[in-house]
RNA sequence: GGCCCCAUCGUCUAGUGGCCGAGGACACCACCCUCUCAAGGUGGCGACACGGGUUCGAAUCCCGUUGGGGCUGCCA
């Protein structure tokens, strides 16, 4: 008995950087063929030579690595398999599959008749170049087999005689498509559901080429935007490579994607990528589109970013404190960020939000929210007491965050308010905002002699104000 | 227009004829905890698009309607 071994591809056109419907599609993909122990191959389908630069396919492919999305085939380039289409091409004309027609674009609009297409016109021409078209069959019917949808059968009728190769002899994707699944032995296909309506087409091309096995289909629901259409390049922010600079963690991402369409069992939503693996089956995908939603994607960050080792968020945070920080370069100081790391942690959304939640441990002057001033201490009758207090009480008291903690109490205690409201204009002389990691550790890390400076400037903006 | 797909809370989903007067998560609201914020805890709001069938019984099966979407290129 033979065991056929499973395998599937992501074959992306590099229109671009990976959108997360590609990463989608891929990382389906990939769980399938991980799940079945399969291959899992890599194909570019660059046949477009606008399409075929080094570049794009190098961002697609340092995106799948950074998801952890890696492959045990390719990536195969369909610009290089050229000869492959055009024996293919060659057979299916010379079996009367296909056929040269020179109608321009105009010609064949005035030759579509009804609502079947392109009527074809140059079928018994006998033209000897061109471009070429598939003759496709005017009755019968062909039956998508989908693992996901189930079968879905399209009316010959329907079909009208559409182009595999291009005048300058090259083939287009549905050609290049059908040979190269045919020559790869892909035996599950599992891409975007946009593709579904040319899927007839390419088995139509399979069928005359002597194919006897095509592969199983699984179309996976498309992924929208807030108008519910197709996530679009132009409108919506789809390149996966823009999310990780937004701060989003791959890991993360990876989880969210994997929620799109399929869902863990036992109402789990983080689920670590072995587990995953282990649990995926292409049958279980829903059909219907799904909504990427960002807020849900930084939940989930959130999450991932808490579950971090601490010294694993320091190493991951570097980069966006490294690089264009809101304080002179110079000024950071590590072992000050990883004193307060963990407090940090607790609150970032993104890592991306992680340098508004120091920066006043890095810069001369805090970044003041005008806001939060206005609130807490502008229009606070008890603001000025509380500096003047916090002046007195931290000029000589043990610098830690319990001493810390105790006097402020205390000064909150003589001027009979809760500690919450007293701390209010300390926090914002100090850090410029309203909210934060926590006032005493803050203190503590920041110095006795800058938090005095700030109380003291803070004063003094005060009095001149009033 | 034609062909095709889809249809459970605002969103992502669980649910495959009785366990559903529909469960979880995000978002939102309230309360608790608390030095702010966050995290955490508790509670609340909130959905089976509609109409016919089938069945003792339907969110679950069938048909239709409506709504949304995809495709309809010598792009993929």
């Amino acid at each position: 008995m033979t065991r056929v071994t499973v395998r599937a591809r992501f074959s992306p056109a590099p229109t671009g950087f990976l959108h997360v419907g590609g990463a989608r599609t891929a990382l389906f993909n990939w769980l399938f063929a991980r799940h079945e122990g399969g291959t899992f191959v890599l194909r570019i389908e660059d046949t477009d030579p606008a399409l075929s630069r080094d570049e794009l396919i190098d961002g697609i492919q340092r995106t799948m690595r950074w998801l952890g999305i890696d492959w045990d085939e390719g990536p195969h380039r369909q610009s290089q398999r050229g000869e492959a289409y055009r024996s293919a091409a060659t057979r299916l004309r010379e079996t009367g599959n296909a056929y040269y027609c020179d109608c321009s674009r105009d010609d064949v609009q005035a030759r579509t008749k009804g609502d079947s297409g392109y009527d074809g016109w140059c079928r018994d021409r006998g033209l000897t170049s061109g471009a070429l078209r598939f003759r496709a069959p005017d009755e019968g019917e062909t039956v998508v087999h989908d693992l996901i949808r189930g079968d879905v059968t399209f009316d010959h009728a329907t079909i009208e005689d559409f182009v595999i190769e291009r005048t300058d002899g090259t083939a287009v994707f549905l050609l290049a498509n059908a040979v190269d699944d045919m020559d790869m032995a892909m035996t599950h296909v599992i891409r975007g559901e946009d593709l579904l309506a040319s899927t007839p087409k390419v088995l139509l091309i399979r069928g005359a080429l002597g194919d006897t096995q095509p592969p199983l289909y699984a179309h996976l629901p498309l992924i929208v935007n807030e108008k519910r259409q197709k996530l679009s390049k132009r409108r919506d922010d789809v390149a996966v490579e823009e999310y990780r600079e937004r701060g989003f963690l791959p890991e993360a991402m990876r989880n969210y994607l994997a929620l799109l369409g399929w869902s863990p069992a036992d109402d789990r939503e983080i689920v670590p990528i072995e587990e995953m693996v282990a649990e995926f089956r292409i049958e279980d995908v829903k059909p219907s589109p799904a909504f990427f939603d960002v807020k849900k994607l930084e939940a989930i960050n959130g999450e991932y970013i808490r579950a971090l080792p601490v010294a694993t968020f320091v190493r991951e945070s570097l980069p966006w404190l490294e690089t264009d920080p809101p304080w002179p370069p110079e000024c950071f100081d590590l072992a000050v960020f990883e004193a307060v790391a963990p407090f940090v942690q607790e609150r970032a959304r993104t890592l991306a939000e992680v340098p508004s939640l120091v920066d006043f441990l890095f810069l001369e002057e805090p970044v003041v929210d005008e806001a939060a001033w206005d609130k807490s201490i502008g229009r606070s009758p008890s603001a000025e007491a509380l500096l003047d207090g916090a002046l007195a009480a931290y000029r000589d008291c043990h610098w830690d965050t319990e001493e810390l903690h105790r006097v402020t109490a205390a000064l909150a205690d003589r001027n009979g308010l809760k500690l919450a409201k007293a701390q209010a204009p300390i926090r914002v002389a100090i850090t410029g905002r309203s909210v934060g990691p926590p006032l005493f550790e803050s203190l503590h890390v920041l110095g006795r002699e800058r938090t005095l400076t700030r109380l003291r400037r803070a004063k003094d903006r005060l009095s001149s104000s009033s």
